[in-house]
RNA sequence: GGCAAGGUAGCUCAGCGGUUAGAGCGGGCGCUUCAUAAGCGCUAGGCCACAGGUUCGAAUCCUGUCCUUGCUACCA
């Protein structure tokens, strides 16, 4: 069976709106999965919520909700988000899916069959507040635990444990095998000083259920219910479980498999082990270690790519709902429009580093970038072809092919090695050429002199084509905008194959549509 | 405290042993009128953190200092 290339963002844990945040992994994740999908193969993009725990029971409480409520609520907010985005994922997953609380307790009993787990007791102090374990070595010199723990409580209680020491050597030997598992390469330091100066405390995988009830119940203790990054994680594992991978099937039992129904039809393609895992940096420990040991312990292929990116700052500050100091992308989106909103994103922020959204940044973007930029060499070059020409596409010239070529090659490089931002750059090099070509080949004046018809039609011909090509290249980042270059050129079809970025497809004697602007500028 | 990365034009950054240190944005000055008062060109602006050293030659390599950021630890 054949592998499609399978793309996972982590899934939002819903104690909250939508924020900024979220909407970058997003969008990140989608540029790539269209990306991929344009270059020519199948991709499978599947984004999701994390729903278990303390704080979302918690959370639900206060607002006089059973969790259940609460989480149907928010799920269908981060849906909602989702689509506001634009994005083209192929499934959303909500960890409490039936489907998926099959799969983790099939996993889990295994794990337990197989000796990888054991019970025992803990003594000592525990954060509610961020469902985790402290020690003393938690303890801030005068004795008090950071804020951010919340209230620290002391117990005493039984816990199962997942082994994680034996695990360190191979895990070391696969990340300095594999230079891209974790990207980008300063990340991929830190997992290693890590694992190389410590050893590894066994993770405490399930909570009591005498004073947590929101989780997967424990397949050989009832009265546990499962720790929720444990759930979360096989997330990943899940739906290629419910589309039928084989790689995932094998390790689960027939009446595993019924409760995986209502099931939707097989994809005629696996997707286990995933290409790429579009996470934050924050939560970098649970991806790059715990996971691959989950996955080797389960005997499943491990994911090819952990891709870490950073976090926005506003003007400098952090972002923080209690200081007020946020930004809102589903008010930027209705303000500015989508593709406004994916364009800043992607083209402020490479993959990796720590980025500031300022909203002066934003304004001076869109309107430079976007309407001065792309939006008015797009006006210009079809409003001239219909002034002068009536709209109809003149014969192919190839003046500025070879420019338009080296684009095109800078481009699908920079996609294929998810370089995003330096993608959008070699793009707008091409847009900026064309708007010079505009200027030194002047059309408006060769359009007065009759006896420079055909230089004309040189002209044009380079500009729309141009045009074209632009739509086929951005169409990863921008799929409206994309689509109105090819509507407002007169074609019909959907840009996007990045094989149709090859100059001159544009065939002559065609009329094109009408010109509008497609970044309307704002003062 | 340890490890790592970094401190280059007003801003964001590239350059990482070899001609007068670059780009984009922003500033100033011109040109142009097809276009969303858009576009194009030119230009100003930098003891390349600081101090030593290696070298014929150093933003670029080495040492130290100061500062920033990330990870990690507080222990001999």
């Amino acid at each position: 069976m054949t592998k499609a290339f399978y793309i996972t963002t982590a899934i939002d844990y819903v104690n909250g709106q939508p924020h900024l945040g979220h909407g970058y992994e997003k969008v990140i994740a989608d540029v790539i999965a269209r990306a991929r999908r344009s270059l020519g193969e199948k991709v499978f993009f599947l984004t999701g919520v994390d729903e278990h725990g303390q704080k979302v029971q918690q959370a639900a409480v206060n607002e006089g909700k059973s969790p259940q409520a609460y989480c149907d609520e928010l799920a269908a907010a981060f849906k909602d988000f989702a689509s506001k985005l634009g994005l083209s994922n192929d499934d959303f997953i909500r960890t409490t899916d039936r489907r998926h609380e099959a799969v983790v307790q099939a996993l889990l009993a295994k794990l337990h069959a197989s000796g990888h787990c054991y019970k025992a007791t803990y003594k000592g102090f525990y954060s509610p507040k961020e469902e985790t374990f402290l020690t003393e070595r938690d303890r801030r010199p005068d004795g008090t635990f950071d804020p951010s723990y919340g209230e620290v409580i002391e117990l005493e209680e039984d816990n199962y444990y997942f082994r994680l020491k034996q695990h360190q050597r191979w895990l070391i030997e696969h990340i300095e095998a594999n230079p891209d598992f974790i990207a980008p390469p300063y990340r991929r330091n830190e997992v290693l000083g890590l694992l190389n100066n410590n050893v590894l405390e066994d993770l405490c995988i399930t909570r009591p259920a005498a004073r947590l009830t929101w989780g997967i119940p424990t397949p050989f203790d009832p009265s546990f219910v499962t720790y929720v990054w444990f759930d979360a994680l096989i997330n990943y594992v899940t739906v290629p479980a419910s589309f039928g991978d084989s790689a995932i099937l094998s390790l689960l039992n027939e009446s595993d498999k019924s409760s995986l129904a209502p099931r939707p039809s097989p994809l005629p393609f696996g997707l286990w082990p995933a290409d790429i895992h579009v996470i934050g940096k924050d939560i970098i420990k649970f991806h790059a270690v715990f996971w691959p040991i989950m996955l080797k312990t389960m005997e499943l292929p491990l994911p090819k790519q952990i891709l870490v990116h950073g976090f926005w700052q506003k003007d400098g500050q952090k972002l923080s709902k209690s200081t007020g100091n946020i930004v809102d992308p589903i008010a930027v989106i209705d303000e500015w429009g989508l593709d406004a909103f994916r364009y800043y994103v992607v083209r402020e922020l490479d993959i990796g580093p720590d980025g500031n959204w300022t909203d002066a940044g934003f304004r001076a973007r869109y309107q430079a970038e976007l309407a001065n930029g792309l939006g008015n060499l797009v006006n210009r070059s079809l409003s001239m072809l219909k002034r002068y020409r009536n709209g109809l596409v003149p014969a192919r010239s190839d003046e500025l092919a070879s420019e338009a070529e080296k684009v095109i090659r800078e481009t699908v490089a920079n996609l294929r090695s998810n370089q995003l931002q330096a993608a959008l750059q070699s793009v707008w090099s091409l847009v900026a050429r064309a708007n010079q070509y505009v200027d030194h080949t002047a059309p408006f004046k060769l359009a007065k002199d009759p006896a420079q018809a055909k230089r004309l039609d040189e002209v044009l011909y380079n500009l729309a084509e141009t045009c074209r090509i632009l739509a086929v290249l951005l169409w990863p980042f921008l799929p409206a905008t994309a689509g109105k270059i090819y509507s407002q050129l007169g074609l019909s079809e959907t840009p996007d194959k990045l094989a149709d970025a090859a100059w001159g497809r544009l065939s002559a004697d065609r009329t094109i549509g009408e010109p509008a602007a497609l970044f309307p500028r704002r003062d």
